[in-house]
DNA sequence: GCGTGTGAATTCCTTCACAGCT
DNA sequence: AGCTGTGAAGGAATTCACACGC
C-alpha cells in the first residue's frame, strides 16, 4: 500500500534520469510487477533471464533496458530484487503519489473505480463524476459520484493530477478539453476515439475494440494458412 | 514466432492480404474508426493528410500503411470513404463474425458485455463466464452468466471463437491454459499478469495499471524540466 | 496543379556477442 | 566460471522527397 518501502536512495538521485527510450519505458511496469512478484516470495536476487521469462521479454532486452537507468545488477551473480524495484519505481515517477480523477461512472467507471486497489500502489482515486443526474451521488465504494459539470471544481478540490476517461466517444472531446484547460495534463482514455490535445499533453489510449480488431487480423491468418504463406498461388478460392 | 515465414518471391498474389508490418495492423482500426466516421457524416472522399489527422498519425505513415493493402486511392484526389472503409475491414478479417466469451463477470467483465454496443460490429459476446457461484445465473443485459467450471463446454456450444479474460491475476493463467486446451487461440487478457501461452495462440494485453504507470513516467518529467531537457547549460548557440 | 504511391534516408528498437567485473 | 553491461550489427518503423497519374 504504502510507498514507503522505496524511499532509499531518493535523496542523492545522480541524475540517472536521462530519458529513456519509450519501448523501455512501457516495459518497466511489467520488471516492476515481476518484481513484487518475487519479493512476496521472498525472493532476493534474479538473474536477467528469469526475470526476463516472467515479464515475457528476452534477456538481452531486459538488459539494456534496465542498463538506460544505471548500473544496479552484479556482474557473474544477477540483480537485487528489493533494490532494483526501488529504482524502477523512482524512474516511473511512483515515489509521489498520484492522485486520479476518473470522468464516467458507467459499468467501466466503476470497474476502474473499484480497480483502485489492484492498481500498483501509488495511484489513489481520488473522484468518480458522471453527467447523468440518476447516477451523480450515488456512492460506489467509499466514493460519492460528482456531478460532471462541476469538473473544473472538483478537479481542483480533489487535487486530482491525473484524469481517466472513462465516457462515450460523443463526450470525450469536450471532457478532454475541460481537463486540459483545468489544468490536468496526464490523461487515459478508454473512449473509443481519437482526441486532439496540445503537445504538452500526456494522453494515452485503451481501446478494446482496436484490440480486438487487431487479434481478428491475426486470427483470421492463423485460420486461413493461404494468407499466412503466400507460397500457394493456385486459383482456388 | 511463426514457423512458415519464408515469404520469398510470392510473385502473383492479386491477395490483397501481403503480411503487413505490425505496426501498421494496429493502426487500421484507427483508420476505419476515422472512416466510419466520415461515412456517417455523408462524406465521400478524403485526403490522407485529412484522414491523418482524424485519425491520430502523420500522412506519411498513414499513405505507406494503405500501400501495404494495395492502391486505393486516386492520384490528385484522395480515397473514396466506402470502398476503403471495405478493403481495411477485409484485411482485418472483419468480414466475418467474430464470437467473443468473456471470462469474468465483475465489474470489468460486465463493462465490457455491455460494451458490445460500442464495439465495431463483427464482435458478438456470445458467452459470460464467472466461478462465483453468486453470480451465476443472473442475467447481464439478455446474457446469462454460465459456471466458468464448465468453461470448456460453454466455450464448445457457444461456439466461440475469441476469449476475454477479465479476472484477477490469480484465476488468470489457470482459465489461460484451459482456454488454449479448448482450441480458442484468440485471446485478449485484462488480467494484471503476464501469460505464459505456446506460440501458435494470439495473445494481446490490455493494462492499466501498466498503462498510469507510463503516464506518470512522462507526467513526472513535464513537471519537472530538468529531466525533461538537458540543454539547460549555456551551450545556447 | 494536386495528392497518392514509393524508393531512399533516417531514426528507433532489438539482438548479438563479448569485454569486464565478482 | 558466471552473468551483467554495452558497443556494434541487424532489423523495423517512420519520415522524406519526389516521380507519377489524374
Amino acid at each position: 500500500m504504502t510507498s514507503a518501502d522505496f524511499s532509499d536512495t531518493a535523496a542523492t538521485v545522480p541524475v540517472n534520469a536521462r530519458q529513456l527510450p519509450p519501448a523501455a519505458v512501457a516495459r518497466l511496469p511489467l520488471y516492476l510487477r515481476a518484481l513484487n512478484t518475487l519479493m512476496a516470495d521472498g525472493v532476493e536476487r534474479v538473474s536477467s533471464e528469469e526475470l526476463a521469462d516472467l515479464s515475457g521479454v528476452s534477456s538481452s532486452n531486459l538488459r539494456k533496458d534496465l542498463s538506460y537507468l544505471g548500473s544496479y545488477g552484479t556482474r557473474g551473480v544477477g540483480y537485487e530484487v528489493q533494490p532494483l524495484a526501488a529504482h524502477i519505481s523512482s524512474a516511473l515517477g511512483l515515489t509521489q503519489d498520484w492522485r486520479v480523477a476518473i470522468v464516467g461512472a458507467g459499468n467501466l467507471g466503476r470497474a476502474l473505480a473499484g480497480y483502485g486497489g489492484f492498481m500498483s500502489r501509488g495511484f489513489d482515486v481520488v473522484a468518480l463524476l458522471d453527467a447523468d443526474q440518476l447516477l451523480v451521488g450515488n456512492e460506489v465504494g467509499w466514493l460519492r459520484i460528482s456531478d460532471a459539470a462541476d469538473l473544473e471544481t472538483v478537479l481542483e478540490r480533489s487535487r486530482a493530477n491525473m484524469v481517466v476517461l472513462a465516457l462515450p466517444a460523443s463526450a470525450a472531446q469536450n471532457v478532454c478539453d475541460r481537463v486540459v484547460a483545468a489544468g490536468v495534463h496526464s490523461i487515459l482514455s478508454f473512449a473509443p476515439v481519437v482526441l486532439q490535445v496540445p503537445g504538452f499533453v500526456n494522453l494515452r489510449k485503451v481501446d478494446m475494440a482496436t484490440e480486438l480488431q487487431i487479434l481478428a487480423y491475426h486470427a483470421q491468418r492463423s485460420v486461413d494458412p493461404r494468407l499466412a504463406d503466400p507460397r500457394v498461388d493456385g486459383i482456388s478460392s
